[in-house]
DNA sequence: CTGTTAGCGCGTTCAA
DNA sequence: TTGAACGCGCTAACAG
């Protein structure tokens, strides 16, 4: 028996002087009436003694179960998933689950060379997924595996968490409007994402009630440097748009420099807003009016929706409201 | 046999005429000169017909290994940990290995409520881990388990990979010596992790050496209100700081809000660097002038790294250099 | 209340 | 060149 190897069940049982069964019902948690307490605390002793933890690829080989869920998002870059992965994590944990994280395979370079194989994948390794922010092609990949879509639109039969974005472009709109604003700019993500689609769809419900409204749009990448490109463009028109409503944060700031390159200051000449809220949003100068959305109520409430479905019920479609926050980057245009 | 699960070898056996071990050799890949290439073939597209994928569990549980690598880093808000995950991930997978991320427990509250157990954390359910930017305090956390150490400094005999700090912030402070500013502020991240005491260190070092030089610090937390405060403090003294030299992108965004609240016009008033180059650097109005840290390249060492110490070699600690990046946000002191 | 037994799916001897 | 038998560590029947 060599020390190197760690103690598995039966060390425990010979250490304790009982048999295998025992100690798994012990340390399984579910001995009550069926084990003396006396051998119950012997069993914990000796497994404490000699620092015994249960094998889980044999306990996954048995039960069929791992007891760990995966968080699939399309790149760990966006800020935005720290939080989803913090509320997941927090309610997993709650349940004895653990959470890790990965990103579509494409992320990584599936050209990866050897391992033909599906060895790759962490496929099968885990209970279930929850799938954040996929695309609108990606679908059925996880044969089988229960899972869960966050911020993915209605889709299908599977359970989905999703943030109310037609009502947050919607709050962003009005605000904008009622400030005096008719000509928009839309500085949209180029992404083919339902959540930007149904960004996109909202704002124009709204700027076609607007009396006079008018809409511009520009697509970009969800980068600074082409952000700013898309939102010169906008501003170049020859009726330039007096509010640029961006699809993220992130593009807000590329919004910035764009206006800046100009010589337009925001608020005054320009109104410019975000989306997500996220960490960037009030390291800009003014602080960015956006809409914040709860991405750790999220991770959360997907965990616990995917709970449920690895217990057997179908959970219900969950709509989290985002909320309007106004700060410095929007003002009433500068002429009427 | 339930059509609702998987194949297994044994299915495969029987679909393709053979016995158990022999799938096993061929899926395996060593059967040249074992199998007959015929057979082979056959056993390939009963398999493929099937849809067969080898069981992890007891692949793992045979083996003793599961071709997985868990990267743990502090906190996954962190724009900094998306392209060490992707660096590692490319050459995992050039490997046929997978990487999962996880954070430290405390993260996700281990306050969960139940699972007392040890049956949380993933471990053991990996081959190795990539630790990240640990605090000093955790060590040892994972025994046994093979690890390699990023950007945690020297440690003791565990394998590492660093950035060299030291150099880089050298190279900051050199720049902003040579430009003509002998007053610095630093703007100190209050986090106990090596490459904070690096950076720090490497300052006192060089304007230590600048005639007249003097250095004030305040230290902060990494978030954008408590370095603008922090900031402001220095701002504050009576020998004002005409640089103000920060551990962080993010601080520096502080550092931008302090000094328009001050009505420091940035460069010409008050130089301000940051360290990491993410994406906010160039958000930022001016854009910011600091240290370029290669975290991709980071991620791809770390991998390679663990995977010789996987392999049985000890691979040697590796430093990869950060460059200097100036933008414009520095430039000479107003007043000598 | 406790011990014995069987088998999860796989890789690897050992014989044939 | 192939097949039968064994065991990785664990849990859940079933005996005692």
């Amino acid at each position: 028996m060599p020390a190197t190897s760690r103690p598995t069940s039966k060390d425990v049982a010979q250490e304790a002087g009982v048999s295998q069964s025992t100690v798994s019902l012990v340390m399984g948690g579910k001995w009550t009436g069926r084990v003396s307490p006396a051998t119950a605390r012997s069993v914990h002793a000796a497994a404490e003694r000699l620092g015994y933890r249960p094998n889980p690829a044999a306990r996954n080989l048995r039960l069929g179960t791992t007891r760990t869920v995966l968080l699939m998002v399309p790149t760990l870059t966006a800020p935005f998933f720290g939080p989803v992965y913090t509320g997941a994590a927090r309610v997993a944990t709650g349940h004895g689950f653990g959470v890790v994280v990965s990103t579509w395979p494409d992320d990584a370079g599936t050209a990866g060379g050897s391992a033909e194989g599906p060895f790759t994948a962490p496929h099968e390794t885990i209970d279930g997924i929850l799938a954040s922010s996929l695309e609108a092609a990606a679908l059925g990949e996880f044969a089988g595996t229960p899972a869960v879509m966050l911020d993915s639109g209605p889709h299908g039969d599977v359970p989905t968490v999703d943030f109310g974005v037609a009502d947050g472009m919607r709050a962003i709109a009005r605000h904008l409007a009622s400030l005096g604003h008719r000509r928009f700019g839309h500085v949209a993500a180029g992404v083919d994402q339902w959540t930007f689609h149904a960004r996109a769809q909202a704002l124009e419900e709204v700027v076609r009630d607007v009396p006079g409204g008018a809409l511009l749009r520009e697509a970009c990448e969800i980068d600074v440097g082409s952000a700013k490109e898309a939102a010169w463009r906008l501003l170049a028109r020859s009726e330039r748009p007096t509010a640029l409503v961006c699809d993220d944060d992130l593009i807000a700031a590329g919004a910035y420099k764009a206006a800046r390159a100009r010589g337009l200051a925001i608020p005054d000449d320009l109104s410019v807003t975000g989306f997500d809220d996220v960490l960037l949003a009030t390291a800009l100068e003014p602080e960015l009016t956006t809409v914040r959305l709860p991405a750790e109520e999220m991770g959360a409430q997907g965990m616990t929706a995917l709970l449920e479905l690895l217990g057997g019920t179908r959970p219900e479609p969950r709509v989290l409201p985002g909320r309007l926050v106004v700060r410095g980057s929007t003002a009433p245009p500068h002429q009427g």
